[in-house]
RNA sequence: GGCCCCGUAGCUCAGUGGAUAGAGCAACAGCCUUCUAAGCUGUGGGUCACACGUUCGAAUCGUGUCGGGGUCACCA
């Protein structure tokens, strides 16, 4: 039970023996006492004053007085200021927590399993390697993934690649044009970046084309139907589809070497899937059942053929969902993977990681499933997140303003490399071990950059301040375990026995409550994470516990502590800490140094 | 134009019904003979876009206005 839980059951039972009423939790609030003010959580009383009709001051007097009389084991001290109701948590609470959680490395988790989850994110096209945008996705994805692990849900990762379509095929056509047989084992470039290239070629050349043909006097609509390198595109489209060998040939063999190279960048940010879907196997999932719709009225045929549905009444128009021509639409096998999902996994829920520009798209989404009579409609959730921004702007392709993985990795390894050797703490280690430091440090910059602001929200990106390594940062927090790592490594081995927090004479400082009551609190901000699937919620609270841990740090000595009894106290404290640290930090997806 | 999201310190962001609105960065002033200074302490910095309303109480809820973004494809 959590303290919040403990105050809340407590006060009930003390409002129902005082007033003979019976109130809900939802009738007063509990909150942390601010630090102005003496305690550590606050009831909130205005709200029963009203039913009570009583005056703040009496009824806080009176509740304050039952509580500390008949929970003494808890609460030791309160105060009344206007309608707040002040509490102060015994030391002998706090010792207790301490004493039996120190060393529980899934403190905070429950432990029972509750549902089965898909989450789904990443989901590239193949003619362009990754950028930043796709990393927020997949840092989101994954730790939203862990998050809800954590909080006892058994959690499936998936991805689903765009493999087929037009923007393939202008990467094959630029290829065939102007590569010259070029491999990323003959130019040594990574497979996605060598297409990526091409895909620029196309456009490009494509550009150059209608220019040509506008000054020979056609329109610019007719100039992009009729550019010669268009066409051969499209044609390549329908070869495609035609299953023609030499078409399928190419396009295997380019899509090998992109997943080669987002197999190297996946591995690098530490992301990966259980499950990948690819668009080339689905894309004709979800035909069948317009069939069934048309028969059941819930879609309907215009004289072309094509096949709508009308969703009118949900304030959306009606929306196309098969071509005249027969073929499908985006849409179409959406419906169709979303039915494999549910049906091969036996979900409870799914949900698509997805930029908020799709935020319609998945609106009509659910709402034709439901139409259709699917079960699942209300089982898919959208965690949508807002774009990345350049100071400067949107990221643009074609003004090569875009930010690679690969290369804002490589850049932040760098600056992680120039920080340490400045620094100089760290000069016997291995070149191993001095990589491996490296690569903890910038992508633990990079995950806790992109993770601390909500992920609804659309965030601009800093070059200047993503690569900083204090304050607010992911290196801050990593800091501070390898302290505390320090510190133990000094004080000399942990054993078992070795720390026990005997009860100080002088009570606890108020620091040290401080720490204590903050890690008592990180099993409701699991769980508050997991109900909103905001990581940020993890990335406040750890650097609030990381700041806290360092006021401590340079205000009390663990080794050189006054008491014996007072070691024993920080040195559990720090323990502690640190594991709700490398926990806390494990839901980000970023690691912890033991040394930097 | 319809619908959706956003507007908080110079910048980037927390705070979503409670007390005198908080962090980080940037600026300035201190702190390494003691467990890692990637740290700590302090100072300055606010019309919470604006207006009206609901409430004992509003940055938070409602309505409207202004400003920014997204979306409304037989593209994916």
């Amino acid at each position: 039970m959590s303290f919040t839980t403990i105050i809340q059951s407590s006060a009930l039972k003390s409002l129902s023996e005082l007033y003979g009423q019976s109130f809900s939790e939802k009738d007063f609030q509990i909150n942390e006492t601010k630090s102005e003010f003496e305690g550590d959580y606050t009831i909130v009383l205005f709200a029963l004053v009203k039913t009570l009709k009583k005056s703040p001051e009496i009824l806080g007097k009176e509740l304050g007085e039952h509580l500390i009389k008949n929970y003494p084991d808890f609460f030791s001290a309160y105060n009344v200021i206007k309608g707040f109701l002040n509490l102060k948590i015994t030391d002998s609470s706090l010792n207790r927590l301490l004493e039996e959680n120190y060393q529980d490395e899934n403190f905070g988790k429950p432990s029972h399993n509750d549902q089965k989850i898909m989450v789904e994110y990443s989901s590239p096209n193949t003619n362009k390697p990754l950028h930043l945008g796709h990393l927020r996705n997949n840092f989101l994805g994954w730790s939203v993934t862990e998050i809800l692990k954590a909080n006892g849900n058994e959690v499936i990762k998936t991805s689903i690649v765009n493999d087929r379509g037009i923007h393939i095929c202008k990467s094959m056509i630029a290829w065939q044009m102007f590569a010259e047989g070029a491999t990323p084992e003959s130019t040594h470039e990574k497979g996605d970046h060598l297409v990526g290239d091409y895909y620029v070629k196309f456009n490009d050349e494509y550009k150059q084309q209608v220019n040509e043909l506008v000054t020979s006097g056609k329109t610019k609509e007719e100039a992009e139907k009729e550019a010669p390198i268009m066409k051969k595109t499209q044609q390549m489209l329908l070869d495609w589809e035609l299953a023609k060998p030499d078409v399928r040939e190419l396009w295997s063999e380019m899509n090998r070497w992109v997943y080669k190279g987002f197999d190297e960048t996946y591995k690098r940010i530490g992301s990966d899937f259980d499950h990948t879907f690819y668009e080339s196997n689905t894309y004709l999932l979800g035909k069948d059942f317009v069939q069934e719709g048309l028969q059941k009225g819930i879609l309907y045929k215009k004289e072309d053929g094509s096949v709508w549905i009308d969703l009118s009444d949900k304030n959306l128009d009606e929306k196309l969902v098969l071509r005249s021509d027969g073929t499908s639409v985006y849409i179409t096998q959406d419906i169709g993977l979303a039915k494999q999902k549910f049906e091969e996994y036996h979900l409870d829920k799914s949900i698509y990681v997805i930029g908020d520009e799709q935020l319609h798209h998945m609106k009509v989404l659910k709402e034709i499933i439901r139409k259709l009579g699917m079960p699942f409609a209300d089982k898919m959730y959208h965690l949508s997140y807002g774009m990345v921004e350049l100071t400067s702007g949107k990221m643009k392709s074609r003004e090569g303003t875009v930010v690679d993985a690969d290369d804002l990795v490589n850049e932040m390894v760098a600056t992680a490399e120039k920080h340490t050797t400045e620094l100089g703490k760290v000069n016997d280690f291995t070149k191993e071990e001095l990589k491996e430091l490296y690569e903890t440090l910038a992508l633990g910059a990079m995950k806790f950059y992109l993770l601390r602001v909500d992920p609804k929200k659309r965030m601009i990106f800093n070059p200047e301040e993503s690569i900083d390594f204090h304050g607010f940062t992911g290196p801050f927090v990593q800091y501070t375990y390898a302290r505390i790592r320090s510190i133990l490594r000094k004080v000399g081995e942990i054993n078992d026995s070795g720390i026990k927090p005997g009860l100080s004479s002088d009570g606890l400082l108020p620091l040290e409550r401080q720490l204590i009551i903050a890690l008592e609190k990180y099993g409701n901000v699991i769980s508050d994470a997991s109900n909103e699937m905001n990581p940020s919620v993890i990335a406040n609270y750890v650097f609030n516990l990381a700041k806290l841990f360092n006021s401590f740090y340079s205000e009390h000595s663990v080794s050189n502590a006054e008491s014996d009894e007072k070691k024993q106290l920080r040195l559990c404290i720090s323990v502690m800490t640190a594991t709700v640290i490398k926990s806390s930090l494990q839901l980000l997806g970023i690691k912890v140094p033991e040394r930097m």
